[in-house]
DNA sequence: CATACTTAGTTAGTCGAAAAAACTAAGTTT
DNA sequence: AAACTTAGTTTTTTCGACTAACTAAGTATG
């Protein structure tokens, strides 16, 4: 239920809107937020008064006039805070400290061989440490960290429940990592989710609200955002549409035990296995390859890409991923459908086989208006979705000197 | 974006949400009020005396003192606004008058052998006409309208751009219905939201914010509750799960055009076009019954329901409508899933079948805690919700003498 | 090139609404 | 019956945005 509201509330909200609007618009005059807010111009100036003497913003000189007196510049101070944001899959493990305006200020990767959570937890520690020493940032300027996750992460709890691909179950990872970086907050998302996120406020989602991304890699999963919003469902779970029913009663076993599942019969694994076994060993052997070293990089180019056995692999992969993609316009609306992870280095040879089927696949009123589109942002999508949640809490601070006083009471208008 | 806020817009707010917990939680006490809402005591006793003046609510005695002065309950009064509620199918039309109790005043029901929008917009008219008289309710305290409607209904323009069921395309049924009953503003949803949202509110789904409706009749479509509200994605056709890929490639042709369709499979002309085919003649004659007149109820109850025909129908329908609600559950994570319609009519019998279908085909932890039940509402729940849809507009309005003056402004916080 | 006008931003005073404080009202407990 | 508790009211205070009148610094125009 909803909770009354005073002044108080919306004083913070009025900041709260003020230094967003700095933040998503600036350089910005005062008079064009008070005119974009509906707040007075004096009570722009009262609050912006009130975040240039905190620091969080400074004026960066004059706009041209527009007949009349030159405006002020306001500009968010991007070093005023900082965010960390990590990704963490299976063998890999990427740690970034970024900057409020989406430069990262110093980053790590590294190839793990252990797949402990401990290994995993104490690796980014140290590396957080190292980072801080790097940057020269103060560590009570970090004020929250976000972290892309494979698996079922509980979103009540935080707790990482079952990752089969890292082979974790019922993992606290939040409280953890957040023990390991000296008590900084931390938000775990999976990874998919992240990933979604991150399309919506840097890649082909700008301006969407309503957007699928799915990530097809080893494993299978897709990130919804409805109203803007990552869609978690009851647990935190949805989206998990790797094991939805693709072919009943048919085609291969899933990791799961069931048969016909979308990631049993889509899996990166699973299509480098049938590439492995179709292509004509000399076919591989005169492009100098291996069956051993196949990789979806070589199917989707020059010249693996153009040999018959890979069209009608990638056709019926396509096909099948059509399905799924139409099934998900019929169900959700989205505006658009993005393709990631592994399989989308297949690119538009792909999308064109995916389109085909959605057009056939559902109701033309539904279908007109939606895009699907193949991700091009890469293996950065996830590690982007980890710094856009971190920044959209710190922007849900209300003071950044003091972070524990700071998150806005729950369910406020 | 957001828009600024000041004291005028959190005096509105507060008294919404006075106004909406004596309605949710009445009678109950100022005390209990300032309790829940973090309000001071003086600011509700405030509140509460504009509302008894406004005659929006009224004291109804004392409660038990718990070791103090007896406590004064408020009321809602019932009385103080009324809404409309409109079923439309093909062939029958539903137009009722509601107080805020949730109480039907007055009620009428047509068989509409036209099927020609004037016609059923000119019966809406008149009922609500006859309807006014025999309640002797004042016009303008009907403040809004809430239509269920078949097929797909723009959420921006509120538009019925196609209803293969009704046969009609692009046709504005809000601003006809509006026009028709005195300029009464009217909400149109889609039959299955709106059974969805009845489900929420006075059904099984009670307390649950992420709820699944399904349905299961001559058409097939759901319903999707997040976070409690109506899901529509990007136009407002989220959850046509009919024309869902459920076969690939197999199976019967839909009306639609494709194979494979949900609705082909399972709509309820399909499942009784199966069983007049599948149930020996004499097993139909020695039970008094003809093949033409099959119904649901028959398959449903003795002596039929116990035909291993019938048995082994099921078993197939529940089957293939339990790979549907399986492959939601993994997208959406719901807290509950609810069968209605006409197949809902198998009962138990069926939903054993889609439950066992779910358990195989559903990752354990996303399972667990999802509830898969038949309603109960029968064909109450779409009028049900086209009342709640109105309700739901009626208390945002501020105030209820003045509608014209009333609704929030938009992204207010 | 001086006057009028426009746009940007500031300052002092006012107003509206909830909070705080100090009440009254009406019970229960011992 | 005295002490305490809970419910509700009235009066005063506080707080934050708004209003209005200002300054600042430009542009348009005859």
């Amino acid at each position: 239920m909803w909770i009354g509201s005073n002044s108080k509330d919306f004083k913070v909200l009025n900041r709260l809107l003020v230094r967003d609007m700095i933040r998503r618009r600036g350089p910005i005059a005062r008079y064009e937020i008070a005119r974009e807010t509906g707040l007075t111009a004096s009570t722009v100036t009262v609050i912006a008064a009130e975040l240039l003497e905190a620091g969080v913003i400074h004026e960066v000189g004059h706009a041209e006039s527009s007949g009349g007196r030159r405006p002020i510049l306001l500009e968010l101070n991007a070093r005023a805070a900082h965010a960390l944001a990590i990704r963490v899959q299976r063998g890999e493990l990427v740690v970034a400290v970024f900057d409020l305006a989406r430069r990262i200020l110093a980053e790590r990767s590294y190839d793990l061989d252990t797949t402990a959570p401990e290994d995993v937890v104490s690796t980014i520690g140290v590396s957080f440490e190292e980072l801080l020493q790097e940057t020269k940032i103060a560590r009570d300027s970090v004020l929250w960290c976000g972290v892309a996750h494979p698996g079922l992460i509980s979103s009540s709890t935080g707790v990482l429940e079952r990752s089969s691909n890292l082979g974790w179950v019922g993992v606290p990872v939040g409280d953890m990592i957040t023990e390991s970086i000296g008590n900084i907050p931390v938000v775990v998302e999976n990874i998919s989710n992240a990933a979604a996120l991150a399309e919506k406020e840097y890649g082909l989602g700008r301006g969407h609200r309503h957007l699928v991304f799915i990530n097809l890699s080893v494993g299978i999963g897709a990130g919804i955002l409805a109203n803007g919003e990552i869609y978690g469902g009851m647990q935190g779970y949805a989206g998990e549409v790797g094991h939805m029913t693709l072919l009943v009663d048919q085609g291969p076993i899933c990791v799961c035990g069931q048969q016909g599942c979308f990631e049993a019969i889509c899996s990166s694994r699973t299509v480098l296995e049938r590439a492995r076994s179709v292509i004509p060993e000399d076919i591989l052997r005169q492009n100098g390859l291996v069956k051993e070293k196949l990789t979806m990089a070589h199917l989707a180019s020059a010249p693996l890409a153009s040999e018959p056995e890979v069209q009608s692999l990638v056709n019926e992969i396509g096909r099948h991923i059509g399905v799924v993609v139409a099934n998900l316009i019929s169900m959700l609306n989205p505006e658009i459908v993005i393709l990631g992870g592994e399989l989308a280095l297949l690119g538009s040879r792909l999308l064109a086989v995916v389109e085909a089927e959605v057009e056939k696949r559902t109701l033309e009123e539904v279908r007109r208006q939606v895009r699907v589109r193949i991700s091009k942002m890469h293996d950065q999508a996830p590690l982007m979705g980890a710094y856009a949640l971190a920044l959209e809490r710190i922007f849900a601070l209300e003071d950044w000197r003091d972070p524990a006083y700071a998150t806005p009471r729950e369910g406020n208008q």
